[in-house]
DNA sequence: TATAAACCCTGTAGCAACTATAGGGTCAAG
DNA sequence: CTTGACCCTATAGTTGCTACAGGGTTTATA
């Protein structure tokens, strides 16, 4: 049950055909050997790396990111200090992101709120959105 | 003070000035008149449509959705119903969007704190990393 | 055995929303 | 009259895929 062709690979770990030839293309995947026919033909290797890929790729963790990962890893002896230092800059991230999505939808439930239907002329969506009334005092 | 050129307009509403010139592009800013030396000149409903765009996406919204809310905006006299249900889409999708990162950023920081530094060979962001622990019974 | 479905191949273009560069022309100050 | 700041167009790059187009191969079945 080692050998496996790329649609098999696809569907053992949840990822699109398209998508594994292009993780190859980008060096991410090594490239597997080829059948006479020139079918690519793939080891358990390959498919313990792309499950290891696609779990990070699924905590947000980019392709950048993922490369220095692998790097890492295959020093099995080295301090795991770099592996950590990555996850938690990717957790940084992340929270930033969780702090500004969450201030977007406070104002979007605020100005929601505040409309309680009636006429485009007066929607407080449009007031919200509108640049006039922000940051501006009432001129003199 | 009505008339400016691209610069200005970028100035006033923080916007670079290839981003204002894309906007225009994409048909989302109407082309402004040009001068004898093939210069744009932008007036004052320029610089409010941009406030508007600017802070639009700045909420999040797509470029799309902002075309709707133009188009919805234009009509000073209909019901509202239809911009609240875009900001209302909107607001469900950045929830949406929260709930994914919160689960994210809670992964993150159990694995993290679970490493406790050491070799690569045992950390621990490698372990939640990898596939084989996950999904699958201690086979047989 | 024929043939059709299901699979594989390469290469290219598209998505969102910009950003950056190349290779020019124009305008104001000193 | 030159320097520097500004403007122009057109094109390519970014991120992480996804979707063709236009083929070849393998497998199942009638
Ligand atoms: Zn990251
Ligand atoms: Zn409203
Ligand atoms: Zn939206
Ligand atoms: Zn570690």
């Amino acid at each position: 049950m080692g050998n496996m062709t790329i649609g098999r690979l696809g569907r053992e770990t949840s990822t699109k055909v398209e998508t594994i030839r292009y993780y190859e293309k980008i060096g991410l995947l090594p490239e597997p050997r080829r059948t006479a026919a020139n079918y690519r033909v793939y080891t358990d290797a390959h498919l313990n790396l792309l499950g290891f890929i696609r779990r990070a790729r699924e905590l947000g963790f980019s392709i950048d990111d993922i490369r220095d990962l692998l790097r890492l890893a295959a020093h099995g002896e080295a301090p795991c200090d770099d592996i950590d230092r990555i996850a938690a800059q990717h957790l940084e991230t992340t929270e930033k992101k969780i702090a500004l999505l969450m201030q977007l939808r406070r104002e979007l439930r605020d100005t929601l709120e505040s409309c309680k239907g009636g006429r485009v002329a007066e929607c407080k969506v449009i007031v919200a959105l509108s640049p006039e009334p922000r940051g501006g005092q009432t001129g003199a």
